[in-house]
DNA sequence: ATGCATGAGAA
DNA sequence: TCTCATGCATA
């Protein structure tokens, strides 16, 4: 590798990468279009989500953009079931009479893919002919072990048991859920996903169709692969929870949707980071995982790359920590445990068990 | 399945 | 600026 080319860098055809001693007047702007509303879902139920910011109130009409789904009716819900790695967990969702404080939830903007280009129009409904997914024949190992989930640099857990409301029933749909609830219906839910023939992108589309919440397939896929945050999890499971249902009860209800069209932002080229480089970064997390602006700087400028990669890597890789299956979790079976060797380079950060048996 | 990226919102 | 939810693009 040689030092002049750690990262290319390639943006679109256009804007070659600009590197090579340090420029530091480099005015990322790729995103030049926007004003493209993305009204697919702008229906006007009180939800919490509302798309169309940026001042863009002409698009072009989507022909047949039919926004008619019924509100999910998220409202009177917990929104935010759990303060996991956010900040206090003062908002106790109380919903139990009429005092209750409501906050923002967060933003949702819908778009839409066409990553598995297997999918109908009608979001699902008809299991695509050849979509990548192979039916599981059974798969009927169950193992679930226990595990501790929250990591050091946080404080508090989030299983608030209230009184009167949530009463140990780790299967409805509703209350916050537990590690395990979600690790077992994850797993579930991929099962019953796969023996139904839908693809990860399928059900993503359905969700939007049926509730407004359009998912991509990588969203589902780290749902199944328990690689979101808890919080995360918690909210997306009710909804993939009632798409689960729908889809094997509901198999003959034709509920054409719309199908918009994407927006054409313009999204800076994925700069692959070499692995010695990587290494590199890795090594300075472990030692300082939230590395000031300035170290941020000289970092970038040695192992030459721009500074904002370098910052948006350490906030992925923080984000990593923070998820419930985090990185450096060696999977070993209970049977195993005898190739325990030294562990890489500095420490084994978090001890944390995980989970997500199979990958399919 | 994942790496790097965007953006809204909270500090 | 960081966090958090989320996804395009890619391996």
């Amino acid at each position: 590798m040689q030092p002049g080319s750690a990262a290319v860098t390639s943006v679109s055809g256009a804007m070659a990468a600009s590197n090579g001693g340090h420029m530091l007047s480099h005015a990322h702007q790729w995103v030049t279009a926007l004003p493209h509303a993305a009204a697919a879902a702008a229906a006007a139920h009180p939800q919490q989500q509302q798309d169309v910011k940026g001042g863009a109130g002409r698009d072009e009409l989507h022909p047949g953009a039919a926004l008619h789904h019924r509100p999910p009716h998220l409202g009177p819900h917990q929104g935010h079931p759990g303060g996991w790695g956010a900040a206090a967990a003062s908002h106790i969702q109380s919903m139990t009479g009429g005092a209750q404080q409501q906050q923002q939830q967060q933003q949702q903007q819908a778009l839409l893919y066409s990553q598995s280009g297997a999918f109908t129009v009608n979001g699902m409904l008809s299991p695509p002919p050849g979509s990548q997914s192979l039916v599981h024949p059974g798969l009927g190992h169950h193992h679930h072990h226990h595990h501790q989930q929250q990591q050091h640099q946080q404080h508090h857990q989030q299983q608030q048991q209230h009184h009167g409301v949530n009463s140990h029933d780790p299967h409805s749909d509703e209350d916050t859920p537990t590690s395990d609830d979600l690790e077992q219906f994850a797993k579930q839910f991929k099962q019953r996903r796969i023996k139904l023939g839908f693809t990860q992108a399928d059900v993503g589309l359905a969700l939007g169709t049926l509730y407004g919440n359009v998912f991509s397939q990588t969203t589902i896929c780290r749902f199944e692969a328990l690689q979101l945050s808890f919080k995360n999890m918690c909210k997306l499971k009710p909804l993939l929870n009632k798409w689960l249902e729908e889809a094997d009860s509901s198999t003959g209800s034709p509920t054409s949707i719309d199908k918009i069209a994407a927006q054409g932002r313009k999204r800076k080229k994925r700069t692959s980071i070499e692995v010695s480089v990587k290494g590199a970064l890795e090594s300075h997390f472990l030692k300082c995982p939230k590395p000031s602006a300035q170290e941020i700087t000289n970092l970038a400028d040695s192992l030459q790359l721009e500074k904002e990669v370098v910052r948006v890597w350490f906030c992925n890789r923080r984000q990593k920590e923070k998820r419930m299956t985090p990185p450096g979790i060696q999977q070993q079976t209970p049977d195993d445990v005898y190739s325990q060797v030294g562990n890489v380079g500095a420490d084994t950060p978090p001890p944390h068990h995980g989970m997500q048996t199979s990958v399919q």
